[in-house]
DNA sequence: CCCTGGCACTCTCAAAGTATGAGTGCTAAG
DNA sequence: CTTAGCACTCATACTTTGAGAGTGCCAGGG
């Protein structure tokens, strides 16, 4: 464990406040000036020093003023950092926007857009995983002669739908009778669940299985096995913001940047890493483990849908970010997305 | 209308291709060299001067070759334009991923991340446009007490979700009973057509109408209007690559050209016009008439779904682009995926 | 009349030199 | 422990210089 003077942590509070504003490294003089500290220069450069030592700032080379490291941000905000209340504004802002239309994908998709209007940065919203959600109809309808729809709806009102080619022709009627026999048999279960109970349905020996109700298990499996929780799980929005900073204006890097957005893979990964856990979650730098966001930092909070974690929201900018701001955002983001999502009981009141 | 020498034109050809190539102005001796011509480095300077004049191409600078202008490109693409044919491995390419999966919404996105992987640049394809599509089947599913999902199955496989909050709450066989008026009301008519028949139904005195056939007039209604076919109805990818040309490393204009691929509304402007107009379009430069798309060229090909056009693919980058090999891409595409989406009567053989 | 070689000229780019200023580390005195 | 002072370092900006690429134009030759 880091232990600081009390004034060395002053200090430093200061010197990443300052360059988290300016962006330029910061010297002695400048630092004594503008937090108006109440010794020079000189001693400001011993502490300086110190806190080099430490890991905790660097200089880019001999005579630039000092930079924090990632440690150094991870001291601040670990032990530093107070995080201020929201503008009333910025609130205001946050609630208006979740509040504009009910849809759950248009209310996570404009929590992104709104995550980065407010924060300037990239804003990323993990969507509910369908595996928790409940089931409530499956429909299978009839697109041409081997190719069925298959539409699943849960009871959080998402919908998924892919086109399946079973082997064997099936008439309408016969689709709507296998649908039938899954709306009964499944009511009320968790998609996971009903993942389980087809897996289980197909082990069993199938000789006294009436051969339409075989058949759907085996379409019904279709639906739940390949990629089915692919299926764009993910909204980033205001990737354009992260133009904006200099620091990212590496295009080797801004490409890697640009990559994982598209692909989604790691920021998926870790988004549900930080599922697990409660609260605010902060990763600076290396922190996060990939190298495409490297230079980067992700804040990320997740947010419950009527008292159980389904998903989550974040950021992603510059290590060089407004940590108190964007972490106030991203939590009070999450509590209101929560709360909109939830199926209130005096739900239209 | 320019009218060249033979001569001048086979230098602006070469002129065009080396720079296509190269991304570097090009001079007269290096011309010379590069094209096998059979006159002097003067001559050419002779003839460049005369194309300058013409405004086909312009020096950056006193002393640098010279470069196409938007002009020049066009008299290019129109006039000298020879379009190869595609090498059976970039053919083989396109067609293994537009078969891959037969799913509409999959293969769409699928080609418009394939045309970015071949052609190195942004892919785009605008999906089919839903108002031209048939009506399949309504659902309308109660999520709770106020709040109805609305789930709209068109025959070509897509589907639309949305939630409404109808005035009067309705059971679950009351909404049962609403979707069926419904099914078999507007079987086999093009959305279109659907929208047309609710509207004149609301505008139909509601006396003799009965309350529930009333109610489920206006909830479809209310899926129908308000953003229904703003349902993100454009599939863009490998945005990323536009990061690799240095003609397009200006952050300002970067950022620009982002936010128009995630506006996406004047790319849909364009796609849409493109729609009208059978063929290969290319837009260069400032053609596109979109200010976030200067120097940038677009070149796009609408598709046919059983004889009908339907979307469009295309392809966005620096205006310095391999024009032949990129429309004949496109081209190659818009056909393939035609092809795919049809309705063959031989679905299955 | 068109082509060509030659030549002066222009302009960018890169390298090298120079000044400047911000900032440091160290030391010695308070 | 703090501070002032001083020598030192190094990035940055500016200038100079030379090289190289390329042009425009002219005058001679087919």
């Amino acid at each position: 464990m880091i232990s600081l003077t009390p004034r060395a942590e002053r200090l430093l509070k200061a010197l990443i406040e300052q360059y988290i504003a300016e962006g330029q490294p910061v010297g002695s003089r400048t630092l004594v000036r503008q937090a108006g500290l109440e010794f020079s220069p000189a001693t400001v450069r011993n502490i300086m020093s110190d806190l080099e030592e430490f890991g905790l700032i660097r200089s880019p080379h001999t005579s630039a003023g000092r930079v924090p490291t990632e440690r150094g941000y991870r001291f601040f905000v670990n032990s530093l950092l107070a995080v201020k209340p929201l503008y009333a504004l910025d609130l205001s802002r946050i609630e208006g926007h979740l509040l504009a239309d009910q849809d759950p994908q248009q209310l996570l998709e404009s929590a992104s857009g709104m995550l980065s209007q407010i924060t300037k940065l990239a804003g990323i919203v993990r969507v509910p995983r369908r595996t928790q959600a409940g089931f409530l109809q499956l429909d299978f309808l009839s697109l041409s002669a081997s190719r069925v729809l298959v539409i699943l709806v849960s009871q959080d009102g998402q919908v998924l739908n892919r086109v399946i080619h079973p082997k064997k022709r099936y008439s309408a009627s016969e689709l709507q009778q296998a649908a039938n026999i899954f709306n009964s048999a499944y009511a009320g279960l968790s998609l996971e669940e009903v993942k389980r109970c087809l897996v289980a349905a197909l082990e069993r020996d199938s000789e006294d299985m009436q051969q339409m109700l075989r058949s759907a298990v085996e379409m019904a499996h279709q639906v739940f096995t390949d990629g089915e929780f692919a299926d764009d799980p993910l909204f980033v929005s205001g990737e354009s913001n992260l133009l904006a900073f200099p620091e990212l204006s590496n295009m080797e890097k801004l490409r890697q940047l640009f990559d994982a957005f598209n692909a989604k893979q790691d920021l998926l990964h870790l988004l549900d890493h930080s599922m697990s856990s409660s609260g605010v979650q902060i990763f600076i730098g290396a922190e996060s483990g990939y190298e495409s966001l490297a230079s980067c930092s992700v804040v990320t909070a997740p947010y419950e849908v009527d008292g159980k974690v389904v998903g989550t929201v974040g950021v992603v900018g510059p290590t060089r970010m407004s940590y108190d701001r964007v972490i106030s955002i991203v939590d009070v983001t999450a509590r209101f997305l929560g709360g909109a999502l939830s199926h209130d009981p005096a739900d239209d009141a």
